[in-house]
DNA sequence: GATAAATACTTGCATTTTACAACCAAAAAG
DNA sequence: CTTTTTGGTTGTAAAATGCAAGTATTTATC
């Protein structure tokens, strides 16, 4: 309780290894930050750019060469909003999805591991810490949320 | 409890972004990997480059780099191990001292901020979990660790 | 005690990432 | 119909990254 900040940074530190290990595992071999925007592109319900870069907090000019990146890497598909023909609706390939649900397969069983030296009640209140956790800090809107805006 | 992982992923991601805030905010300007070296050299008892560089999970030729930077902005300084003088042993400056505290301060009124939504039990439950959960990462020597080794 | 091997760190180089500024095109506002 | 706003793309330049190769010191090994 004495270092709180310590405590956040080891976490989200070991989280990060986690992502970035499972990005580079056999198969897949893409960067931690593609990665990431694979996720949100198949989290989200077919996103604009801006939401997803929004979402990442990347800037939007970085975000459209990642999406190019991955649109080569033939993960990503690109196709326009015919409501707004500015805007581009991301989807993944069925590659991408491939690779995307193999990344996820990978993650949860890395995070299963970790919930395996805990018992059930300690597993279900770490959850619910995490998830009282999010919430306030969506609460706290002055800190936690993109340095852009 | 359903997806796990987003849980972690929004967590983590808050986290980045208030990170990534407290280095822009007013008088020092760094980047958030600059932020995350004065951290750790702050917390450990001087360590070497090496040190430092696996805590992080960075390239030693890139840390090596940024250590250049932090010096040239007089923030980080570089000392000969008497004991073994292929190794630098790192310190801060009082400057460099002076940015990470002004860093440290800034977080952790977030955290208070972000803790303020909480009642007591509350927020001694989510920091045991914090707890928790690390011991659980570190146990678990699969995943969680540096990409390298 | 000389030679080989390992360790700590630096530099060369090439690639990737990043972001500000300036831009284009479509939509909304006036 | 003109102006402004919005979504997205390039130009360019700086920073970050990491492999390969190098230097210097220390630790085996014979």
């Amino acid at each position: 309780m004495d270092d709180l900040r310590q405590l956040f940074q080891v976490m989200t530190r070991r989280f990060g290894f986690l992502n970035k290990n499972c990005c580079t595992a056999g198969g897949c071999d893409i960067s931690l930050v593609q990665s990431h925007i694979l996720y949100e592109i198949s989290r989200q319900r077919r996103p604009s750019m801006q939401q997803v870069a929004e979402t990442l907090g990347t800037d939007i000019t970085t975000f459209s060469r990642q999406i190019q990146s991955l649109i080569k890497m033939n993960l990503v598909k690109k196709t326009p909003d015919p409501e707004d023909r500015r805007v581009s609706l991301l989807s993944l390939t069925p590659e991408g999805n491939y690779v995307t649900e193999t990344i996820d397969q990978q993650m949860k069983l890395y995070l299963e591991e970790v919930f395996s030296h805990m018992n059930a009640f300690e597993k279900e209140t770490v959850i619910r810490s995490i998830q009282l956790l999010n919430e306030s800090m969506a609460k706290s809107g002055k800190c936690c949320t993109t340095p852009l805006g």
